[in-house]
DNA sequence: GGCCTGCGTTAAATCGTTTCACCCCCGACC
DNA sequence: GGTCGGGGGTGAAACGATTTAACGCAGGCC
């Protein structure tokens, strides 16, 4: 009935020590198969099951990592989840996920928990610049993998795709497409992502040759739904629009073309979006979306692998800054064809 | 410098005991405020975290509980995952978040990591109807919270969603605003939420009066964007077809408003078109969407309490079966009204 | 002055595994 | 025939906290 049942009752029930049923549990090969076969026999019939944390406590090897994002409502960090527990899972060990939701009250809260659980690694999307928690965690001697954030630090992995490239492609694109009155909906400039998201696509007009006064930076307060359709009604209300516009990521994207369609603003044919992550959505929007591609899964996947590599090997391990390629993926949402459309019937 | 701080350390540092370290840790009342701040000091010099593995280990108190979801990738799912994770962190229970992705081989997996890490409950939304894996964690003496499953068994806790009150109150609706030919995009039958929904409108036509042959089921293979797109193409080739469509869920809805509006079909004076779960993608498509709402966070807050509580209280713990009401949202998308649309300029 | 009472503290037992040193038996080898 | 060696086991220590019984000590009471 009740799950007290532990490995010495299971040693008593097969007529053997507590040793070699733990033999049988982690070297079977050690055993002789008759006793073997005998101590299985008793774990199937008690329904015994491990106790991890009698086992950690022993061995200090921790069977789970950490996971803490940003928020996960948003499809991009459930993505990159996603990647980070098919690997650790893979690996047996069990991924223990926080949201921060933007709050480094909550991130700390998140931290303190996990450095208790003496997790094996913990992955983290940092709230702060500074890096004040992380820190903290590595100096309990704890590694760390920063997802999406990039540093310098070479005490620490870090995970993340190039957005200043990401960001070159993007306007590149919509600059060879020739289109000329470009408006970027951006984040705050306190994200690292929305200003390197900038930087490249200034790079892009610097290096097409063209005035710099084609491009024209919308700053937003959230990289949310939201906030793109307050970003589509400003510019709907100005006299001159814009012909094409680059959103920080696909939410704002999205919102943004929400209100531009119910407008009756014709996409692409009178303003041009491209948006940023290429999420699920973005496909499946009323307009095909233009997005650059971060490989979402495999971010979660990579950094997993570090974090149980670290940990594998400590001391001798390399910490590694893995930097990722963006992919423009151009759909619907951002040709320059006319296209006839289909009407019903 | 490394982590291995134990209490001892602690205890030796403030000339101390280790069980004087424990009590003030513990119950900081007993101790005297002299010895206590001496306490507090090392600890806070030493930097010591405790070790949950010992403390669970000694006081069979486990910090955690578990979380298995059926796609994490479904805006529903990350929801309700908030509010747990919301209701566990503030109870101090870290979330070990689990994705079965209606594998039951996955599903079974995931059970057995969190069986072993001794979590305080789990919360699961169960991939087969024959509970097998539920019921393996309930022999165990685990706490079992079914999500957005309903069940008879009485010695089981369950948070779900009236489902069949939620498709009556979308086709009642419809039919209330006028519309006649209405087809039920549907998830296989074997998904009890779209069985459930379907026999909701099955009541509503009947109640209303009508004809049943008002309603017609289509049925898809999965409950997501591509499934919508599909299912969308085969209404577009059909030469009668509905006036009003009701989608299993919103990611149906979604794929099937992107194909119908990208092929001319005017939403909702061609055809409107209700969703379910009004997740936020829903408010934010190309016409907003009509949703049957369900409380995401409510149920995922609701089930956590449940299985703290049934922990806390052991033995004299009443199990319930908390059914919460859906709530139709009706926006643009089934609006019956002619409405003047707004053009450019 | 002996004794009881409380408070603060200590020492030891305990939780379920893993690990390691050691034991026993039996065949092989010199 | 004694010793070596090794396969197959055993048993106890250790992990780091919690918990509980016991203990020392100061003060108050009779």
């Amino acid at each position: 009935m009740g799950s007290p049942v532990s490995i010495r009752d299971v040693a008593t029930r097969a007529k053997v020590s507590v040793g070699t049923v733990s033999n049988v549990l982690n070297r079977p090969e050690v055993v002789a198969p008759a006793t073997r076969d005998r101590v299985m026999g008793a774990i199937e019939e008690l329904g015994f099951v491990r106790n991890d944390a009698a086992r950690q406590l022993r061995s200090g090897t921790p069977r789970a990592i950490g996971l803490v994002v940003l928020d996960v409502g948003n499809p991009f960090f459930t993505d990159v989840a996603r990647g980070v527990e098919d690997t650790a899972s893979e690996a047996g060990h069990a991924v223990i996920l926080c949201n921060s939701d933007g709050s480094s009250q909550r991130e700390s809260r998140h931290v303190e928990l996990l450095a208790e659980q003496r997790v094996h690694g913990v992955l983290i999307t940092p709230v702060d610049t500074d890096l004040a928690a992380v820190r903290r965690l590595r100096d309990r001697g704890m590694s760390v993998v920063l997802l999406d954030h990039p540093t310098a630090d070479p005490g620490l992995c870090a995970v993340a795709v190039d957005d200043r490239a990401g960001g070159e492609q993007a306007v590149t694109h919509l600059l060879a497409e020739g289109y000329e009155r470009i408006v970027m909906v951006n984040g705050p400039s306190h994200v690292h992502q929305a200003r390197q998201r900038h930087e490249g696509a200034v790079d892009a007009v610097r290096k097409s040759g063209r005035d710099s006064g084609v491009l024209e930076e919308l700053k937003v307060p959230a990289l949310n739904v939201v906030s793109g359709q307050r970003a589509a009604e400003q510019l709907l209300a100005r006299s001159v629009r814009p012909d094409a516009v680059f959103c920080a990521n696909d939410l704002l994207a999205l919102g943004l073309l929400q209100v531009l369609v119910r407008a009756g603003v014709r996409v692409p044919e009178d303003i041009a979006i491209v948006g940023y992550d290429d999420i699920d959505f973005a496909a499946a929007a009323a307009v095909p979306l233009t997005s650059v591609r971060q490989p979402r899964q495999l971010i979660g996947r990579t950094a997993a692998e570090l974090v149980i590599a670290e940990t594998m090997t400590p001391g001798e391990h390399e910490h590694q800054h893995v930097l990722f390629a963006p992919e423009l993926v151009v759909r619907e949402s951002s040709r320059r064809v006319q296209r006839s459309r289909r009407r019903p019937r």
